[in-house]
DNA sequence: CACTTTGTTCAATATTTTTTGAACAAAATA
DNA sequence: TATTTTGTTCAAAAAATATTGAACAAAGTG
């Protein structure tokens, strides 16, 4: 029934010995180490998410641990973290009783978890704080609260506006 | 001829004595300590950009330190890099040796400095990374090359659109 | 010129974040 | 049932990042 072979065209058993990497794969792992540093992930969700897209069969948590030679609290919660930004999912493998993990099909549901779970939380957040600062320059003397009022009025508006262009990111990153 | 008066309505010497802040001015500099966490700049930047942005008049660096109770040498490496982003600006008072602080008039010069400066060429990063990889998928065998390309494809595509919609971004947060 | 004031730099320190690994729980096996 | 296999959790260790503070250079002052 287990099918699945052992990852790359390598001869050496994948579990037990770590490394050996091809060069495009170094490569791969190394471009979403970046991305995920770009959005502020810890590197270990980049290699792990770099190590399924070079991939070409669902790996397990001990395949990761081994390839990555990382520790198996990290690539469970890496693992975690990604399936939470619809990243990565677990395909079933009959026979075979661990978890395997592989890509969401489309990088653009990766972004659409980072907009929704990340990005659009924290600008509403802002939001929430600039409304309550506003509220309380009331409480000012004349003088203080216009010029309060000036520098808070630039700062809402540019909040409209990035809440303005979100749905356009959302669309087109994520869509 | 220095007719700059001392930071805020209080009485105490603003100098040596640190903190005495109003609950406005704990939540201004709060709100823009978030902003700085949010878009990867260390708090203490947060901090000075808020302080600056409650302040009525600019600050010199040691009115800086003393106000949010930091050394020199982070206020300076601070101011220095919120410079580079454009929020802030030296501004010279006749008079005075020392120089004065305050925020550039306007949010969206610091959106523009931090789309110009960590935004774009992290995008133009990893366009170059993906080409990169590419290039380098045609020394794969024929499957490989196949299921490799298919993938690359999909984030490549993802970047163009990312590449795409910046000039919105920059228009409208930072135009 | 010697002395002060001001701002910067960078090695050392402190803080925060990430990673590890051992203890644990859940589920499968025998 | 006891045993194994698998994945998670979380306190402790390691690594990365930010902050400090003393040494320094540049420029002003007397």
């Amino acid at each position: 029934m287990k099918q699945v072979l052992e990852p790359e065209s390598l001869s050496s058993p994948a579990i037990t010995s770590p490394q050996n990497f091809h060069a495009l794969e170094v490569e791969s792992i190394d471009l979403f180490v970046r991305i995920a540093q770009f959005i502020g992930f810890p590197k270990s969700y980049g290699e792990i998410y770099g190590l399924l897209f070079t991939s070409s069969n669902p790996l397990s948590l001990d395949d990761i641990c081994a390839r990555l030679n990382m520790s198996k609290g990290s690539a469970s919660q890496g693992l975690k973290a990604l399936r939470g930004v619809h990243a990565v999912k677990i395909t079933y493998v009959p026979g075979d009783r661990r978890d395997r993990f592989e890509l969401e099909g489309n990088i653009r549901l990766l972004m659409q978890g980072f907009i929704q779970e990340r990005l659009e939380p924290g600008i509403r957040d802002l939001g929430m704080r600039i409304e309550s600062l506003s509220l309380k320059v009331n409480d000012l003397q004349n003088g203080e609260k216009k010029r309060y009022n000036d520098r808070l009025g630039k700062l809402r508006n540019w909040h409209k506006q990035a809440q303005k262009i979100m749905p356009a990111v959302e669309r087109l990153l994520g869509g």
